[in-house]
DNA sequence: TCAACCAGCTAATACGTATTAGCAAGAATA
DNA sequence: TATTCTTGCTAATACGTATTAGCTGGTTGA
């Protein structure tokens, strides 16, 4: 019933345990071998720490550059969804499956405030360092910021391919440049010929690789390629595909594909044109059309994540950066070139 | 760019500037005036931490403030949910965005093994003291548990109403009892005299409220109110209220309610039956069929609880055990009885 | 009988910063 | 000329833990 104010220190065990602080340091790091202290005093601090539910306190464990068997999770928008089908969900699964298996709790960054939508890494107050190392996840992250948190050596990972010059970045991304190209093939197999890729083809490493297997594909394969911009209206992009005899869409965003396939379903053109989602496109399908593309193994690169900062976070060689491959969706959209 | 060994601290400031170590912490957090060092003591300092690029390592920053501006959140289950319409994910919306504007970091202890289903709060190594304090949320929690936690000491807050015998329990639960009354009035307003409640109020506090405030209504009302066990067939439930001359069954369990007015609405008995739900009316409800009934303010809760744990953990004085009310839902399956 | 040795522990210090108490030297006051 | 005040700074300490050096009292060896 002792109504202990403030946190319970090392101090305080030791003096339950009628040793000094040093010994109940010793003991819970290890050290107790070394320093010769009998096994009938290590059970009784034991005991008390059982007793009492002491932890060390992670700031001053980290003073010392030792771990707290946390896992930082680092999200620029909030982590905790209003939508239904969020886009972080899934990874967040994956990261907390995989830390319950590698026994590490998880510190979610929730003190820094969104602000314009988005949050900072970097703070007078961070504290990132609480935490052994840290997941960064968000659609777009800030490049320099990444960047000088390689340069000070702090343990992270990033989900979602991120290039620097100058550092090498530690991600888990997908691997949208071979499963553009296999798409592609699809594509030829069923006997299209003229394609036309709707979206920028740049800026996030994950739209210049979409735009570069498309690309090589095409080539390879000998068919025509177009592009076009994505910011027009749906049936516009359509007039342009049909005006130029193209008779698939290969849609950057899935959110568009969505957009397109409907259209395309309202005005029965589908049997002169399929649509092909570059992403989302099991999770954004309705139930009454199946969009044909892809769809990125987020559980999985959320565990891939856990996996590599542990093995960062503990000194073990690992390769830094990995790229996983996409599922393929079959759907409805993409369908055989009708003459 | 001097790759100096190590960390440039205050102390290198301060060599390099011919001052004091903490002339240069003063310097850094405004209590120069206080201590009255002079303009060109600060300009010295300043030009030389400008012109080394040194930045206070936050984390000794933090050592001496009292806590660690860390709030644990305790599920029985895990965090980021599979299911779409996830329970527990509106109360952690409340949390992140409460956490958030106070200031705090969420520690999500994964690291506990989900056994049978749930986790354990108490293992041989606990870590939950590794936050200030905690936040529980869990349908169903272990009493043992959390007495033993109050008598510790140790700040925390559960989400659902708890009583204990010998320690008084801080919770954010809701209001069950009155609005039920009120559900139960509505009910008479519309022109039902016979009430059927079905489950079993009785187990968790907030089923003993339920059927509490069912009671107390119904005999100040001067209605007739029956009880029937929920573990039957929708079917057989409608009989037995048909056959007693029951114009309303108030359902318990919201996914109770769901089946049974899907079940009235094929036998096409609404115009005979309405039905109550007693939580998650909103949520639980399909686009074609919306209960009627209530819904728990989770994301208010949520906020609450952090409120609530944020004042303990800094000895403020608050109320500790809050009940909010439940948002009535009109839906459709309430209805004026028919003669 | 004294040195050498060992088991079993503690004192002391470091980590980097914040903060309080207080010192030294000169200026103002009586 | 002694006292108080003021200015401008530093010494000391605290935060909680990790680690190293070293102390004490007993046992062994010669």
């Amino acid at each position: 019933m002792a109504r202990t104010k403030g946190r319970l220190t090392q101090r305080d065990i030791a003096k339950l345990a009628g040793v000094s602080q040093a010994a109940v340091s010793l003991i819970l790091n290890g050290g107790a071998e070394q320093a010769r202290l009998s096994s009938e005093t290590r059970e009784r601090v034991m005991a008390v720490i059982q007793g009492t539910g002491y932890v060390a306190d992670p700031l001053a464990r980290q003073m010392h550059k030792k771990g707290n068997q946390l896992l930082g999770v680092f999200t620029y928008e909030p982590v905790f969804p209003n939508a239904q089908a969020d886009f972080y969900t899934p990874f967040l699964l994956g990261i907390e499956g995989e830390a319950e298996r590698l026994g590490y709790d998880l510190l979610l960054f929730t003190s820094t405030p969104v602000e314009d939508g988005r949050r900072k890494l970097f703070r007078k107050e961070s504290r990132l360092r609480l935490a052994d190392g840290c997941i960064v996840i968000g659609r777009e992250q800030d490049r320099d910021e990444l960047a000088r948190l390689a340069a000070d050596g702090y343990p992270f990972v990033t989900i979602g391919r991120r290039d620097d010059d100058s550092e090498q970045i530690p991600y888990v991304g997908a691997d949208y440049l071979t499963v553009t190209r296999d798409l592609v093939r699809r594509a030829h197999d069923l006997g299209h010929s003229h394609l036309l890729y709707v979206g920028d083809g740049s800026g996030a490493e994950s739209l210049m690789d979409r735009w570069q297997g498309f690309s090589e594909a095409v080539a390879t394969l000998g068919l025509t390629g177009d592009r076009t911009a994505p910011m027009v209206a749906p049936s516009e992009i359509i007039e342009r595909a049909l005006a130029s005899g193209a008779t698939v869409l290969f849609c950057e965003v899935a959110d568009g594909a969505l957009a397109l396939a409907r259209e395309v379903d309202t005005r029965r053109l589908s049997s002169r044109l399929s649509v092909v989602a570059m992403g989302s496109a099991a999770s954004l399908s309705l139930p009454s059309l199946q969009l044909s593309g892809f769809e990125l193994p987020r559980e999985e690169m959320g565990r891939q994540a856990v996996r590599t900062l542990s093995a960062i976070i503990e000194n073990r060689s690992v390769e830094r950066q990995i790229l996983l491959r996409p599922n393929t969706v079959d759907g409805q959209t993409l369908r055989k070139r009708e003459q």
